[in-house]
DNA sequence: TTAATATATGAGTATAATCGAATATATGCA
DNA sequence: TGCATATATTCGATTATACTCATATATTAA
């Protein structure tokens, strides 16, 4: 338990979960979600997934992660507090907000590796403006 | 949420809770439940009163913690998943059992004055020997 | 096989958390 | 008032955590 709440006690891995407890993405679609460094979105998802919140499976040289059916089946209770949680702050529902315009767009993994700039001014641009504002 | 996590995200502050989730202590009780400093076991009640997770009331001298009845509840899920966390720890189960041995002692906290040694070696040799063994 | 790419990991640094020891504050009592 | 006591806080040292930049690994595709 310990472990767990350690894991959840850092702003981008709680961002990050806030994305994954309702979908997948590989980690290129993270770092332009959350505008974080491929580093630090590998290393959280790395932390996360060592204390078994989600689960990462590998697809060609990208690697998908989700939420661990898993632990959520069988920490319902937490994962009940963590949406209560979610909802009820603007970073979360940012973050949120940004990953549906992406997944909406026309936009892919491929597009983020040809011109990552692109995709992350459309976010910016259908989100009202520059992130954190 | 956030600050909520990193505050259950430490082992002396869980061993702290568990025993407060139940029962309401003063201080110097909890340094002798837990063998821990009094300056330790200050500095983590602070910790926890501060995000709201517990309250304290004075009584003289003293003073006493005690879970908050609203942050409980209003966070009922996360009180399960804690409660569920707690039950199924051995270190956990042995701090509640320290703290039945003192309750159901003639000690109090006058004694812990006169002889804190006193308790302690009473309640390590009624929970079974030396602590963390 | 070689080049390109997605992700993971290592090294170094900055920041934050924890702890023990000492001190400050506040209350109770003689 | 002056002393003893319960708790809070400060200081300094140590350890842990997070971040950036650079590099390693593994996969794809030519």
């Amino acid at each position: 338990m310990i472990e767990i709440f350690k894991a959840l006690g850092d702003e981008n891995r709680l961002r990050i979960l806030n994305i994954l407890k309702n979908y997948e993405l590989c980690v290129c679609e993270l770092e332009v979600i959350l505008e974080i460094s491929q580093s630090n979105a590998s290393r959280h998802l790395a932390k996360l997934k060592n204390v078994g919140i989600i689960t990462a499976s590998k697809d060609g040289q990208w690697v998908h992660y989700q939420l661990s059916k898993k632990f959520a089946e069988k920490n319902k209770p937490l994962l009940e507090y963590l949406e209560a949680g979610f909802q009820s702050n603007e970073i979360f529902e940012n973050d949120l907000n940004r990953y549906v315009i992406y997944k909406d767009s026309e936009y892919n993994c491929q597009t983020i590796t040809n011109d990552k700039d692109l995709v992350t001014k459309y976010i910016d641009l259908k989100s009202g403006g520059i992130d954190n504002e």
